[in-house]
DNA sequence: TAGGCCATGTAATGTGTTACATGATTAG
DNA sequence: CTAATCATGTAACACATTACATGGCCTA
């Protein structure tokens, strides 16, 4: 049910599901992201449900725009949501599963290809949100606790995700590190062995 | 295709549907999870693709179990995947979400009581993940560039379950800290004010 | 004898992605 | 004239959860 809410949030401006599209690939693409093809659906049925209203208007540039807004239900199943506690989901991570098996390869070597493509992916992520971060700082000064309601609860999310992000690409270096120092014990002298290298240690 | 992979991964040791639930709620879950009524269907999905072979054995309780085993299709189609490069998806936080949203309510005391009932989840799941990377270490060691194949690659993914969890708990203190430092300011000198604030401060 | 675990599955519903289909306006 | 952006949607499929349905064996 989140689609529902984060619209309702998004529409407490006025939108048209083009628009809160652009929203989810600006501004809040680091916690969630919807299509159109799943946006437009998922307005109809909330309208029926009497939490939107919308009406047509003229666009400037294009066909015409469904403009919707929150009415008074919807308004107060924002509230209600927002006011349930927090909300947590189950978290997945496909790459996380895929290192997990990594050992059917047979090579670290694969495992340290892995672990560099995966940090280069979450570094670039993490200069985004740094990036929008500096922006907020260098607009709105470094003491969050002084932006106004919205501002505030805004840049809480992206610091998560700066944490959240960050605390992985440490994860890569200590990874790697791990690597390096189990495949230097593995070719303990001499030349790189086209060899397949199997320490035989401590199980599990 | 994920959940297809992970029961591939997972099946390189036979089992049975019931086994693999067992699985993901004991090793598996800091990434992944699934309920019985999705592993079945798979599994049945998977045998058709000739991914995997099953046959029916009786079982010391209850009724006859159907054992999964791998076929050299199911073990190449893995490590297909495994040699695929990192697949990163979208994150989705629904908490994020309702946070992102708060200033709804106008009363960053909600906000607090949000972020600190999201505290003591996050850092009961971490406490959880801890004991487990303890165990591990109880009985291999605290060099996992020295454990076995596999366990190095489980090692790998237990430590980002904790880098990342133990991230977002920093996460919930910086934020706390400076909900009340916001509410400091709010409330200058005197009593508790049952008074709404409003710091009405630099916008965005 | 009641509840929990073993063990299988189906049905209904909800959520999300990809592909398809259409067409106007504007900038290069 | 061509591509991008504006703007709306449908259809098919993929992925996931919850509820339903069944039944034996074991332990308290």
């Amino acid at each position: 049910m989140s689609l529902d809410h984060i619209l309702l949030g998004l529409l407490r401006d006025p939108a048209t599901g083009y628009d809160l599209k652009n929203t989810f690939s600006e501004s809040v693409r680091h916690f969630w992201s919807a299509e159109l093809s799943q946006i437009y659906p998922t307005l109809k049925r909330l309208e029926q449900r009497q939490m939107l209203r919308s009406r047509l208007e003229p666009s400037p540039k294009g066909p015409n725009r469904r403009v919707y807004t929150l009415t008074a239900e919807g308004r107060a199943e924002l509230l209600r949501w927002l006011g349930s506690g927090p909300v947590v989901g189950t978290e997945r991570f496909a790459y996380l599963a895929q290192l997990y098996f990594m050992d059917a390869i047979g090579d670290v070597h694969q495992t340290r290809a892995f672990m560099t493509a995966l940090r280069a992916h979450l570094s670039r992520w993490l200069a985004q949100l740094q990036a929008v971060e500096r922006q907020v700082v260098a607009m709105h000064g470094d003491a969050p606790e002084r932006y106004s309601d919205a501002g505030f609860h805004r840049f809480a999310t992206l610091r998560m995700g700066i944490h959240s992000i960050g605390s992985k690409v440490t994860w890569c270096d200590e990874t790697l590190a791990a690597i390096d120092r189990r495949l230097q014990s593995a070719l303990p002298a001499g030349a790189a062995g086209p060899e397949p290298e199997r320490p035989a240690d401590s199980p599990s």
